[in-house]
DNA sequence: CGCTAGGAGAGGATTAACCCTGAGTTTGGA
DNA sequence: TCCAAACTCAGGGTTAATCCTCTCCTAGCG
């Protein structure tokens, strides 16, 4: 059989995201590439008016909407569409989040352009694409019962914006201006998000932040 | 004219550098990607079995050997192959160094894939390929004489190591037994890295070295 | 009404981070 | 040979970060 099958890519990198939809329709010819988005609002927007598609390809990453909130919104709106996730950083706690929303697969961004066509093939005739390395992430994050952290889900708005100015040069006397609230409130947004998060350092922090795009670089 | 423009890509995500090559082959029948490597090292072997080429597209940030290295090497050894600079942060440290390695010029990750072929005839016809936003860039980077700020060439082998490990939850004096030093001695390389690198705190220091790729997220 | 949960904040203590000055040692040159 | 630069390390002081306990207030709920 080949049927028509339209695919739907959305990153923020222009040039990646060219580069992607001139493979996938050099990949196959009942490949194409009907909707190309930089970010998850414009992604559904366009796929509003317009038609509807088969496989999503979607970065983890993006700015304004990113992989996570574009993920859960298609899984309401759009749940027959599949996604396959793009992504550079492959932590197991990001990974086991996707999976929540409905997601059908994961590729990294530095696999072989066969990978690809394989993920598509997979995704449009078994539905899904999990490659082992996934599942072993997968089994692996099963087996440390880190169920409290494994998600930043729980994070409150301030502590989001704590979080943001904390990974800075800023003390945390000035966030506390800044925030308007007294250093004794910030030492509180402190102490919960390393709880919550399990870290033991504002270092830490700003790396975990910074890793899972949580604060933008 | 249309003679053929042999060019070279390398970058260490497959994914992307098998989407732009796609993409640079369907931009114009004379443009030819003759080599591909996933970082300056294999590029520089490859380089040197085969033959030559007109362009070389090179990511700025890479694991093995960054394009930082490659364009410095290339500058030397092969100084005819204009270099073109595919980057995701454009701070002007970076840009200030890369020219200094004799770069014909810069793109974003995010620019429309036309900019991409203007690039490419640019760097052919003029030799060089500067926008005026880059231009900008260069003339607020002369304002501010940072000469002493604006690269990280100058820092040595146990700062590099040092920062590695700042980039993290160990406190000084855990680093210090990891490198088998005085606390007194990272205290010493902590004072001299913010110096050199004008920062001001700990938690400055690891974003700095995310963001400029002196440490991997 | 009383109970509970969560956000904001205080007091106070300890540790880590930051800063300055100086001293001994090695090393590559002039 | 002798100097300067760079590396290693000490003493000692200040500020920021981390941690613990505890109060007050407010909103939701049986």
């Amino acid at each position: 059989m080949s049927r028509l099958i339209k695919i739907g890519v959305v990153d923020d990198h222009k040039l990646f995201r060219s580069g992607i939809v001139s493979l996938i329709e050099s990949l196959d010819p009942n490949y194409q590439v009907s909707i190309e988005a930089n970010n998850g609002r414009v992604f559904l927007d366009l796929l509003e008016n317009d038609q509807s598609i088969d496989v999503l390809l979607l970065d983890a990453n993006m700015p304004i909407m990113d992989g996570f909130e574009t993920a859960e919104i298609m899984q309401k709106s759009y749940p027959d569409i599949r996604i396959l996730i793009i992504s550079m950083n492959d932590d197991e706690e990001s990974i086991v989040r996707m999976l929540r929303f409905g997601v059908k697969g994961f590729i990294g961004k530095d696999v072989e352009p066969i990978e690809l066509k394989e993920a598509i093939e997979a995704i449009m005739n078994k539905g899904f694409y999990y490659t082992d390395q996934l599942t072993g992430k997968l089994i692996k994050s099963i087996q440390n019962p880190f169920d409290k952290h494994n998600t930043h889900s729980k994070l409150t708005d301030q502590e989001l914006a704590f979080i943001q100015l904390a990974c800075s040069e800023f003390t945390y006397v000035q966030i506390a201006d800044m925030m308007c609230l007294s250093p004794k409130t910030i030492d509180g947004y402190r102490a919960s998000v390393f709880e919550k998060l399990n870290l033991k350092s504002r270092v830490g922090l700003a790396i975990y932040a910074i890793k899972t795009g949580l604060v933008k670089v």
